[in-house]
Parts: C-alpha cells; structure tokens; sequence
DNA sequence: TGATGGGTATGAGAAATCTCATATATCATG
DNA sequence: CATGATATATGAGATTTCTCATACCCATCA
C-alpha cells in the first residue's frame, strides 16, 4: 500500500513532506477536541469523520459527516475562525497533519493549494445542498436507515439516541419508534453494547425507499 | 452613494477595475441562464439571487439563496464545473463583471482573491449546514412564512407553487394547504398578478414561531 | 377543432410525526 | 449512600404531512 507518490503531492505546488506527519485513528477515536486553539492544517486521505459542536445550552449537535479526501480545520488555518468543533473518526482514518508553526505563510500564499481548496470547498457545498435538499424529503425510516448505515461500518450501531435523533431532525420520541420498528423487523438486534445490524440489506433497500418493511 | 473605494479592492490584490463592469438587475431579472457556458466571474455586491437548476425529468429546482456580497460563477471559473446553473434576481442587485478572457490567468494566481474565496465558501458552508438543520424541525407553516418573505421583498409573493413546494421539501399538495390557510387568516390575500401581503408583522411572528394563526 | 400536458385547486382518508406524560437506568458528585 | 441531572424507554392522543383521486384553466400542437 505504501505508494511511491506521496499524497499530498497534488494538493500543493512546494514539497510539505517536510512539514507533515502522518496520523492514524480507529473509528471512534477523537481526532481533534472541540473547543482547542488550533493553528495546525489537517488533510483526511482516507476514511471518514463526524463533526459536531456543543451548543450554548450544553446540548451536542452533530453537525456534519465528511468523507476522505478532504482538508479539516482550514477555516481555522485561514484564520477565518478561532476556535475548532470536534472532529471523531467514524471509519478508520490517515490523516496528515501540516504544522503551522512552520510553513503557514508558505501555505497561504500557495496558489495551487488555495484554487484547489476553493474547488473543493465549493463542490463540498454544492454536494451538501443537493444531498440535504433531496433528503427532506424522504421519512425517517429511509434516512435512519442511511445514518445507521453510515456510523455503523462495524456493523453495530452505537450513537447516542438524543444526537442522532437532533441530527435527523426529528423529536426523540419519532426516533426511537421507528428505532424499535427495526428491531421488530428483525433488522436490528440490541445487546448491551449497541444495536447489532441483523440485515444491512434490508437496511440498504430501505434508504433507498425500494422495498418497505411493514410491521 | 458612490463611494471613494472601490467595493472589489479588498477582494483581489491588483487593480481589477480595468476588467470589471457594474451591471444592475431588477427584482425578477435573469443574471445567468441555465447551461450557458460562462466564463466570466461576477461579484454580487448588493441584493439577493436565486440559484435553480432543470433537473433531467424537466422539472425546475430551486437549490439555493445568496445573500450579498459573495462570488458568483466562481466553480466555472476555476475551471471546476462546466455549465452554469440557472441564477435569477430577488432584490435589485448591484453585481460586477469580471470578464475572464483578460485576466483569468492573473486572478488565478491572486492569493488574495484565493484566500477570500476560500473563507467565503468555508463561511457559506458552515451557515448553510446549520441554517438548514434547524430549519428542518420547523414545520411547514413557519418555513413557508419565512420563504414568503424571503422572495417577496416587494410585497408581492409570485413564486411558482411547484417549484416551491420541492424548495421547502413538502408535498404540493400540503403546501396549497398550508398557503389557503395563510388567506383564510387574513395574512394574505390573492390578486391575479399574485399573493399580497397584508399582514407582514404575521408573517414574521410565524417564521420565528411565536405566535399562533389558528384557523 | 380536438387532443395533450402542465400548473392550479380541492376533498378525504391514511401515514408520519409531534406533544405531553410517565418510568427506569445510569452516572457523577457531595 | 442520597441526590440530581441526563439518557433511555414506552403510551396515548393531537397535529402535520402524504397519497390518491378528481377537476379546471390555459397553453401548445396536430
């Protein structure tokens, strides 16, 4: 697996190697704490993350997943923002992180890197608006179907019922009906340490809204 | 009004007004037709668009509001997309052309431009992801009230109802509903050319969740 | 002139979702 | 150990939203 090309090679016109260390993280592992000053530039090379944010009356909110490839913490970089959100791995994760210390200025006023984030950040939004516009309007069968999909690679479903139901949009008492509607079908099964997914095809045609599993 | 500075010199780090052209549109004028390959970047300094798209099935989708000031045409201008999307004036707007053809090459290089863009991208995407998932919880009756006001700045709401309703992510059907009960209420009132508004203080109490209109 | 299709409009019943009430379990903390 | 705060869990009834069915109006087009 270890390439000849060094990853990060196209995403900026001088060499980071010098700058960049390599970082590896299971799913679930913290990858950076809400809250921290941070002055350093991450790249995602592969694996996907869950952002998420405490809100003033204490609640946390999901805020968004991000898939490899991708750069985190650049607003922050860009110094377009103090503080960071939380960032957790959701799949196993390589990460590299670029100090700032060091190359910071050298970064800045590099045009590659900067057109090729602003492509990045702007097909990021296109994505989000077609994706979350589209997703509305499916029931939350469809999507808690997808979520569990999504945050469960390992096949047993672990998110907290308040955040995922707040990041579905819907009141906790919806969530957890048709939470236990999967558990009924036989999709899902509770044990003590999460749901385990039974039938991640039934799951799978279910986000899709292809085949119903009516109770 | 017309200001001593000139309102792109802080967007670019070169003298882009031998280039840049101010063009003003009026509430319903077309800014960018839909599948025109454009080459040119245009700044909105003042008012509000509306971006929409065909999708395959020849249904017209509304994907998105942009309020000023922020970039237009940016994706096509980085060469990051091919056809633009269809883009349309809410308020009267104040929007300058930046013809590509004379110096594409110099602002591509620009990382003053660069930088600005990427923070504005990183902004809009950040109050997009929240915007829109609080706006979810919402009922139909307060989005809707908040979307009449949003497009009908002249007191006259003209919106499509079709393409509405898949804007707010409600069937047609409910949408007609909810809309007969604004009339019923007295909020609005129906004329051949439209919806007036008769009672904005209505609407705005209803977008904030407040008050009650109980039929 | 008679189709055909899209936007508009309305009704009735079903399904999805919310609100409110209540109960248990868990966990940190004094 | 007691206490309070938070997550989990379930029930019942109200409200929102959807599905399906049916019209009407007004273009365009053969």
């Amino acid at each position: 697996m270890a390439d000849a090309r060094f990853p990060l090679e196209d995403y900026f016109g001088f060499d980071v190697r010098p700058y960049s260390a390599l970082v590896r993280f299971e799913a679930g592992d913290i990858i950076l704490s809400e809250g921290e000053a941070n002055d350093a530039l991450f790249f995602l090379e592969q694996g996907r993350v869950k952002v998420s944010v405490t809100q003033p009356n204490g609640k946390v909110l999901i805020v968004s997943f991000i898939d490899a490839p991708a750069f985190l913490g650049e607003l922050e970089f860009l110094g377009a923002r103090e503080l960071t959100n939380g960032v957790t791995a959701v799949l196993p994760c390589a990460c590299w992180r670029i100090a700032g210390t060091r190359c910071r200025e050298r970064i800045l006023n590099d045009t590659t890197f900067l057109r090729k984030l602003c492509v990045m950040q702007g097909k990021r939004f296109v994505q989000n608006a077609e994706k979350s516009a589209q997703s509305q309007s499916y029931p939350l069968k469809a999507r808690l179907a997808q979520f569990i999909l999504q945050t469960a690679p390992d096949g047993v479903y672990r998110e907290k019922h308040t955040e995922a139901a707040a990041y579905l949009g819907v009141t906790y008492r919806h969530y957890l009906y048709v939470l236990a509607d999967f558990v009924d079908c036989g999709i899902l099964e509770k044990t003590f340490q999460g749901y385990r997914i039974r039938d991640s095809e039934g799951l799978r045609s279910l986000s899709g809204m292809e085949t119903l599993c009516r109770l």
